[in-house]
DNA sequence: CTGAAAGCGCTAACAC
DNA sequence: GTGTTAGCGCTTTCAG
């Protein structure tokens, strides 16, 4: 590795004038900053951030803490966080928890003494306390998830909103028996969305059957599937079902699609989340669509905000939290129960499409 | 930041005492390694890595250098490194170029400046030449494309193979005007797919039209959806196509389903990759699996093999090349043309799956 | 067993 | 316009 030190050998310079000449400072002549930069340029130069960092400049690293970045919902978030940091001359570190307590701290603490300039962290269901602990020393942003104990800033979804919409579009179309496939309590955004479709149920006078609900991990696609194989083959099966993450919509879907599952004549299904896929399965897929892109790339605006901010007068600190209201994507898979057209209508018929193509409602939620 | 210095004070001892007692070394009293830690602990001590870096320690970070996460192809090779290297405590500097080769100096110079441990890149078509420079200076490995000129040591398919086995297929199954939708020349990885579909219809006595094949941006879906219309509008359509890249296999899809095109009878399909969703697109899409997660994994343990030997004896670095060969998988979009099945089959009829779940066949390639 | 000192590469005072 | 010096936090001689 060559160093400001070895050009400075090789032009009898010192160190300082080649420091200066790089970093174009004023009063170096014309031509020392030409030969310096022609020595550089040639030795293949290139500056130590490590050095640079330790005289307590301030890092162009951001961390980004995600349970699985082989998850789109996450990659999304990723290439979204890559896209805006790159454009800010930032790189972004990335740490996948698996969900894993542990790993989460690993990660997060080797980001501290990454001294990173700032972090985005999508945390696991509970954090342990030295996480917080490190977070407190650095500027950060939760994403998607929120654990209070980490402080006051979030960008997320309003996931109550997201399947009480979701839970409601299937009671307006007449269904009174709808299950609902979610993660377990531990997990704040998964007891948000419970909470969605039980006040939609109880606002529509129905009280909610405790058989018709099945809770299990949420970014397990098998959990899906299992699940709504257990709801079909229950005494008295649901007309409708809603699903409570991405995962699960993928398992639902893949149940459904092995089991030949008539959809929506024998089940209405609504998903969470709108991937490439969703609108040819089936009768395609009614879902509620997420901005995931466009939320991670707010998140990610706001912590470049934070930290320019915070370089000149240190009071920009003011909690701050943004939910995003999903939008519903109405397709085939959603129809009344015991519909007529369910039942007659073929699914999928290729020679006249149910519906033109692009013309796809959308309805936006109330925020 | 607390610093061994801050520690040192706290408890009357010299920063060298307690740098040997956070490192555990011998000859340091179990009490006092004992007072160390608790203090450490206590004021939150983080050691710092930029100083570390500086003594000469190797960095435990490793560079992706891809052109887009949000492409689910990149996502399972992120998520694959990052869990290769998370299980030897190193982490991941996740770099995103866009394929543009300015972006991509820009990051390997920003990786060459952390000084980085190893590099895994996937290269634009044509990297500038300070690129290949700066690689030099570190380890690193090229992952799906390659591109000599930065080094003799990949790890991809062998694309050639897997578009030559996707046309015999077809073949096969006696089509004879087949179509091609690809990436540019420009792209090593598309020339080489390019070679495969010719030389299968080559191998078949048959000669390729120009008509047949369309090329353009291998990252675009909507060039995938344009080609495969503009195909089909032709004066003498082909009856069976190739999609030469995962998003063109993406926009295939798209406009096909959009369009209402009755597949396989209109037009029989293969894909190149395989996603979650393929297995229900219409009658399922027949398409070559590639390993992308175990590609990725093996690129990170050979590139971490390379790191720890060459901290030994420096020798271990001769060149090093590694191809996969896909999988051929046959669900429901693959016929043979104007065949009875196509005609008469009710595509995709719930109530009697086509096979039943599970049952898809899968055709090992050749090496 | 512990302390003092040097130095990694860089920059910002402070000379001249 | 250029050189000298000091110090960021850490490890690692070399002395006690």
């Amino acid at each position: 590795m060559t160093t400001t030190k070895d050009i400075a050998a090789q032009l009898n310079l010192s160190v300082s004038t080649v420091g200066r000449a790089l970093a174009d400072d004023q009063r170096i002549s014309a031509e020392t900053k030409f030969r310096v930069q022609q020595a550089a340029e040639e030795l293949g130069y290139v500056g130590n951030r490590a050095a640079r960092l330790m005289r307590g400049e301030r890092s162009t690293v951001i961390g980004l803490v995600v349970p699985d970045v082989g998850n789109s919902f996450y990659s999304t978030v990723a290439h979204a966080l890559a896209e805006t940091m790159n454009a800010h001359k930032r790189q972004v570190m990335l740490c996948e928890t698996g969900d894993d307590r542990q790993a989460e701290l690993r990660h997060v603490r080797d980001l501290a003494a990454a001294q990173v300039a700032g972090v985005v962290i999508v945390p696991t269901p509970k954090p342990l306390t030295a996480v917080a602990r490190l977070l407190k020393t650095m500027p950060h942003v939760q994403l998607v998830r929120r654990v209070p104990s980490l402080g006051p800033h979030w960008f997320g979804v309003d996931d109550r909103t997201v399947i009480h919409t979701a839970t409601s579009h299937l009671l307006e179309l007449g269904h009174e028996r709808i299950g609902y496939i979610g993660g377990t309590r531990d997990i704040p955004t998964a007891t948000k969305r419970l909470a969605g479709y039980s006040e939609a149920l109880a606002a529509a006078g129905l009280s909610s059957d405790p058989g018709l609900v099945q809770l299990g991990p949420p970014s397990s696609a098998s959990h899906g599937a299992a699940a709504v194989r257990a709801l079909r083959a229950a005494p008295d099966p649901p007309t409708a079902v809603v699903a409570g993450s991405l995962q699960i919509t993928r398992g639902v879907l893949d149940a459904l699609h092995q089991d030949g599952t008539q959809v929506p004549r024998q089940l209405s299904v609504v998903g969470f989340g709108d991937e490439p896929g969703f609108s040819w399965w089936g009768p395609g897929l009614t879902t509620v669509a997420l901005p995931v892109h466009a939320l991670a790339t707010a998140c990610g605006v706001w912590l470049l905000h934070r930290l320019e901010a915070q370089t000149g007068s240190g009071s920009v600190d003011e909690p701050f939290a943004s939910v995003s209201p999903g939008t519903l994507v109405l397709r085939g898979s959603t129809a009344a129960p015991g519909s007529a057209s369910g039942t007659t209508r073929r699914r999928q018929k290729p020679e006249t499409p149910r519906r033109p193509p692009g013309s796809e409602r959308l309805t936006d939620l109330p925020a």
